[in-house]
DNA sequence: AGTCGGGTTAAGC
DNA sequence: GCTTAACCCGACT
């Protein structure tokens, strides 16, 4: 049973360029994780899947978004936009089957297991931002308002491997992993212009440069280098 | 081949 | 609904 989103009943659509729908907003992260931040055309292939919304339209949404979560995150302001809303549980995310459209969708009821998609980046910076916002343990609230194209479970599960990696990290890591991200790193997801948030004076000089752009893996068969995921990201004011 | 990382799933609370 | 742990698979050593 796989939600084709092309099936999706679409409610109406206002495509004007300052109000997002919730269905919009819901195309548009959709595409945020379908099209990752090393991606050159990203905003434009983005626009693509959100009718009516132009390049500019989707970059200066996220950075709202962005500026939301920060400002949320800073204390200033109690609840993300639209947090208690959930008239849109139905398209918010696929089946676990079928998940981000990676191009290796299982062809149809297929009794054999998934192989799990792997997270990308972009998710797993929104998961860390999540669980900024809705703590440990609000799976649900940071599937449903953040992390949208993963189910609860799936954060949860996500959330097990993060926090022992965090743990076993401390001992000695072996392989580099996604895991590691453990900052968010506000930069690569574009820092909104008017640059509102300030950071939480976190006592004694430390504070790295709020995020650090690690290398991803991607694909290390030529680079010997130690490849870093996704998960070295980290939540910055702590 | 053994080990590790990461995703899913089932069981327990 | 969340946590924990087993399980599985792919990739790395």
């Amino acid at each position: 049973m796989y939600q084709d989103t092309s099936c999706w009943t679409a409610p109406p659509i206002h495509s004007s360029s300052t109000r997002w729908t919730r269905f919009e907003d819901k195309l548009f992260e959709q595409a945020l994780v379908r099209f990752s931040d090393d991606l050159p055309d990203r905003w434009d292939n983005i626009a693509q899947q959100v009718p009516g919304k132009s390049p500019t339209d989707v970059r200066d949404h996220y950075e709202d978004l962005l500026h939301d979560v920060l400002q949320i995150d800073s204390g200033r302001v109690p609840m993300p936009t639209y947090a208690d809303d959930d008239s849109l549980d139905d398209l918010s995310r696929w089946d676990s089957t079928s998940q981000i459209s990676f191009g290796t969708k299982p062809k149809h009821g297929e009794p054999e297991r998934k192989k799990g998609t792997p997270w990308t980046e972009e998710e797993h910076r929104l998961f860390l931002l999540g669980l900024k916002q809705f703590g440990k343990g609000d799976w649900r609230s940071i599937s449903r308002n953040v992390v949208v194209t993963r189910t609860p479970t799936q954060v949860a599960s996500h959330a097990q491997k993060y926090f022992l990696r965090q743990n076993s990290v401390k001992k000695e890591r072996k392989r580099s992993s996604i895991h590691d991200i453990t900052t968010v790193d506000t930069n690569s997801m574009s820092m909104p212009a008017d640059q509102n948030w300030i950071p939480p004076p976190s006592g004694p000089a430390q504070q790295q440069p709020a995020l650090q752009h690690l290398p991803l893996p991607g694909h290390m068969s030529d680079q010997g280098e130690g490849p870093i995921g996704v998960d070295d990201i980290r939540v910055c004011s702590n």
